[in-house]
DNA sequence: ATAAGTTCTGTACTATAGTACGGAGTCAAG
DNA sequence: CTTGACTCCGTACTATAGTACAGAACTTAT
C-alpha cells in the first residue's frame, strides 16, 4: 500500500494528537479499536478524525473526557431517550459556564478599559478593584 | 478569645473549601500564609475569605491555579504595566471561549430542539447531527 | 486539669489526562 | 533482504489539583 492506509500514525498527524493520546483515548472507550487483520497494523478512517476533532473541542470548553465519553454515547443511536436528557444537562450546563465566562469578560473588559483611560500610568483601577471586589463571579 | 479569631478551620468553613485546600493554596502561593504567634495558631482575615472565593470562581472559568496566581499578582500594586497586559490577555482567551462556548451552545440546543419535534420518539436528527458533524467547534 | 477538638508539619496518596519507554512484531524502500 | 521507521502492548512516569493521614502542639469546654 503506497497510499495514505490511515495508520494509527497518520491518524495522530491528522488530528493533531499525540499517537499516545489515541491509545489512551482507546483505553478510554472514546475512539473505537478497529480489528487488528491478524499479523497487520490498525486501519483508521476519516470519522475516527473527526471524533478527536470533537474530543478536542470539548476539552477546550472543560468539558471532563468523562462527560465527553457521555456524549459520544449519543451516537450509538439506540438511547434516544437517555441521549436527549445528556444534551439537556449539557446545555444546561454550558449555559451556566456562559453566564460565568460573560461575568468575568465584563469586568476584565471594565479593569482593562480603566486602565486606558488612566494612559497606562499607575493602573490603580484595576489594581484597586481586584483588591475591594476580588468575588468576581456570584 | 471566645468570640471568632478567624483560624484555618473557620476560615475554610466560611469559604466553602477544606483545611487541606487552604494549606496547599498557601504551598502555591496563592494565599498568603499569615505569621504564626510563636506558640499559637494563624489567624486569618476577612480578605482570605474573598480570595479563596474569587479563586473558586475563576477556577470554575477553567483558569488554573498558575493563571490564577498570575491574576492575584495584579494585585500587589507594583508592576502596573504588567498588571494591565495580563488583564489583556485574560480578556482575550475569555473571549475565545466564549465564543466556543457559544457555538457549542447553539448547537445543543438546536439538538435538543430537533428532538422535541420528533417528540422524543426516535431522536435520529440529534444522533444524527453528531455523526455526520461531530466537529461542533471551528 | 484533663479530654476532645483544632492546628501544625510533613509526607503520602488520589484522580484526571495524558506522555514516555522497552521490546517485539510489521512495513516499505533501497 | 536488510535497515529504518512505524505499530503494538504493557507498564511506568508526569503534572495539576487536590485529599488523607500521622504525630505533636495548642485551645476550649467541662
Amino acid at each position: 500500500m503506497i497510499n495514505q492506509a490511515l495508520t494509527i500514525g497518520r491518524l495522530a498527524r491528522l488530528a493533531g494528537v499525540n499517537v499516545e493520546t489515541i491509545r489512551y483515548y482507546q483505553r478510554r472507550g472514546l475512539l473505537p479499536e478497529p480489528k487488528k487483520p491478524l499479523g497487520s497494523v490498525r486501519h483508521y478512517s476519516e470519522s475516527d478524525v473527526s471524533r478527536i476533532h470533537f474530543i478536542k473541542s470539548a476539552q477546550r470548553l472543560g468539558f471532563t473526557l468523562e462527560e465527553i465519553s457521555l456524549l459520544l454515547k449519543l451516537e450509538d443511536g439506540t438511547h434516544c431517550v437517555e441521549a436527549r436528557e445528556i444534551a439537556e444537562q449539557k446545555l444546561a450546563s454550558v449555559r451556566e459556564k456562559l453566564a460565568d465566562l460573560k461575568s468575568i469578560e465584563t469586568t476584565l473588559a471594565e479593569l482593562v478599559s480603566k486602565c486606558d483611560i488612566n494612559g497606562g500610568s499607575i493602573c490603580c483601577p484595576l489594581i484597586n478593584s481586584l483588591q475591594h471586589s476580588p468575588d468576581l463571579v456570584n
